[in-house]
DNA sequence: CCCGTATGAATGAAAG
DNA sequence: CTTTCATTCATACGGG
């Protein structure tokens, strides 16, 4: 493997960044809170008016099926988790990244199905997959005992998000925050609109080094 | 434990994560586009209709450090094999139409990167494609000999032990839904306001610690 | 310029 | 638990 290209972090399975890098995703989210936050300012000013003109509209909770409007729907066999429960999904899986009990795993589902259609089944899958996915990923650095330089291509099998594009003839895709990540939980909205109070100042979710960066 | 900051104290300024956390920080920077995406569409509505309130302070969706942004993150690459390695690959394919071992993918991916950039899951991937393309193809020209209504092949094994239902379109189905990308239509503004705004309906434990741990 | 198709990638579910 | 299958999503690409 050549050089420039960060992504390849040894095949540890660790991506290491710099500290430009680091800069640039930043600053990328602080310009998504920004906007985020002052969309969110606009559209209470403009809702208020329309409600003030009576011309009030759609209901909170009214118009769910956005997406049933292009013809999506009747389709999905398989349970698809939704945001929320990602995100319950995620956290439960950082603080054991054991397979949860048979209890643990109802318990689990009842929290989830508040959120949508859900059952112990997908629960356990979920947790099933999660698991032997991520550990793919910690293997992958011991095929070969003798082997020179941990580098090269010892990238384990599918849980790698490779970006070979160097070589491709047309566009050399930037190199840089293609996929960069910070290590953060997970954020809900509630968090997101949240972190919006303080936008360009502060980026809180990498600088965590409470967290346990493996999970 | 020790990936937490050990590479920022040899001054270089550096981080390291796993692709877990590559991967999870991804999904939450491109669910923060798209809480843009919808918070723009929605804005753009409203200020359709509020036309005469003016463009008080300039559009943030018009702002191109959006779009770069979101596009720069929210998009991937994907690899495309090369006249070379796909011959190679299919004359693999043809020896044996199983998945290769994880040896097997090593090496085929160490002779195909003779041939421009690839990494193992690349091939993985494209064996399991190719795989299931042949096999979805032959059953496609097989289908039966009774005219009736053959219920497109397979699908009559979907019926197993769980069956959680489709996802039911209504309900909690979140504007950053399925796919973490901007594809869905118009999402109601207050049911995107309302995940940050209803704790009442629905804010599990784990949104508390994890605010914790944020704050 | 939009639209349909080919195909790489992601992932829930099931088999081993 | 590990490996494989099936389905779906998203994008690159060629045609109208």
């Amino acid at each position: 493997m050549e050089e420039g290209n960060f992504q390849n972090g040894g095949g540890l399975g660790v991506k290491v960044m710099t500290d430009e890098q680091m800069e640039m995703l930043r600053k990328q989210i602080a310009v998504y809170a920004t906007i985020c936050e002052q969309l969110v300012e606009m559209h209470k000013d403009l809702s208020a008016q329309q409600e003030f003109a009576g011309m009030r509209l759609g209901n909170p909770y009214c118009d769910p099926l956005l997406s049933s409007a292009v013809h999506k729907i009747g389709s999905r066999q398989r349970w698809t988790p939704k945001p929320a429960q990602l995100q319950i999904l995620e956290q439960i899986f950082e603080q054991c990244n054991a397979t949860p009990g048979r209890q643990k795993i109802k318990d689990i589902t009842r929290e989830l199905a508040q959120h949508g259609q859900i059952s112990e089944t997908n629960v356990y899958n979920w947790f099933q997959n999660r698991r032997a996915r991520s550990k793919r990923k910690q293997s992958a650095v011991v095929p070969n005992n003798g082997e020179s330089e941990m580098e090269t291509e010892n990238e384990s099998f599918r849980e790698k998000k490779t970006r070979p594009e160097d070589s491709q003839p047309d566009e050399n895709t930037t190199p840089l925050a293609d996929q960069m990540y910070f290590n953060s939980p997970d954020i809900g909205f509630d968090q997101l609109v949240g972190k919006m109070e303080s936008p360009g100042s502060c980026i809180p979710y990498w600088q965590m080094e409470q967290y346990d960066l493996l999970g």
